[in-house]
DNA sequence: TTTTGTTTGTTGCATCTGCAACAATTTTGC
DNA sequence: GCAAAATTGTTGCAGATGCAACAAACAAAA
């Protein structure tokens, strides 16, 4: 517990579950599928998720559902990140997931005389500007006029990620759509004119870039 | 100077020249027009946005131009928050700009032992999780399927900001339609449509939402 | 194993949207 | 004040997209 590289780097074991327990942060125990909804309903407060994976979600008045965000081990989330209009959006585990919950207003007072809780903004910064990287990029994303140009602009974004022409897509095609925002059908439609177009290979979810 | 309500809260303008002066920042100074280049071509430097606004603009390869993002006075912005493989995006001085540098390494640095420095980086965080907040906003508007989706939903969280039925576009129709990623002269039929079918009002850029 | 639910793959169709190409109007720069 | 540039407003058209509605393949649960 409380070892991730990127949350607790350069922060020893100890010395967090100090600083925790004088914050009264509390760590807690989701099964896969439940809601984790503490941080949506709450002002200020942060969550890390330790172990586990789970999804921001939004439900449409119609029933569309949306991902607006992946939220992997060594991510965190929060209510401050969210507009507070948007009510519907809720945290679905998508594993059995821990997540720690720390009162962001306590942690920044500690900050001023703790070394610790210093060191831990710190890396709580980094990880809120990959945060941003990443919404960063689904606007990227979804700024592109077609369903091809977001296949391809996201095909190159991750074999970019990736280092090489290929990679593994880890969505399936159903979430990918919800991922792009657009109809699965259609979507699957230009992903076949893609593939006889050679423009691209797919074997088995696993996307090759022939250009 | 540095006497920005939010980024200097709490923090003493001598603190905050003494801080800058060891962490070795700099201001300059840019003319309409001029590109911001300085953050997007260094690593970890966060700009402060004292005086004028900007935009972050994305040029296409077929010369399709993007607003990401809308920089006014007091925001920050740097190249920790936007994905480093996207050379093509650039900040567009929009009026006469006064900007100040700070390496972000040595400001955290000096966040340990300095409360200056700790305290404007807890002034730094709100001013990122407002960024995060606005890139969920376009996340969300973006995601709406149609153009007439995309209008409403606009319109009614700026409605909502306003808490008013009405207020006004503080975009031109050419700039809503590059932030909406739609075609201009599409959304301008649906604007018409939308009118048409009495569900908003538009007098001189002041809209109304008729329902 | 059988059942149930989810994902993938496909198609027809109506309509939405992007594009090109204007004219009219407003704003800006000199 | 005038010229140039930018914005607004409009239309026809072709093609892209969403939607509905399936069947087939696969995975999960009972």
């Amino acid at each position: 517990m409380f070892e991730n590289k990127e949350v607790y780097n350069e922060i020893e074991n100890k010395a967090i579950k100090k600083l925790f327990s004088s914050l009264q942060s509390t760590t807690l125990f989701y099964k896969e599928k439940q809601t984790i909804a503490y941080t949506l309903s709450n002002r200020n407060i942060i969550g890390i998720m330790e172990e586990g994976y789970a999804s921001l979600i939004r439900f449409d008045y119609d029933g569309k559902r949306t991902i607006i965000e992946e939220i992997k081990k060594g991510d965190i989330f929060s209510d401050m990140f969210i507009s507070t209009d948007n009510s519907e959006l809720s945290v679905v585990a998508d594993s059995d997931c821990t997540v720690t919950f720390i009162d962001y207003e306590a942690l920044s007072k500690e900050a001023l005389c703790n070394k610790t809780a210093a060191l831990l903004i710190n890396n709580l910064i980094k990880l809120i500007s990959k945060k941003l990287v990443k919404r960063n990029e689904r606007i990227e994303v979804l700024t592109r006029r077609s369903i091809r140009d977001k296949l391809l602009y996201y095909f190159e974004n991750e074999s970019k990620k990736n280092n090489s022409k290929s990679f593994n897509l880890h969505y399936t095609y159903t979430d990918l759509a919800d991922y792009l925002s657009v109809d699965r059908s259609a979507m699957m439609r230009e992903l076949k004119n893609l593939k006889d177009d050679k423009l691209i290979k797919d074997v088995n979810k696993k996307i090759t870039i022939l250009y």
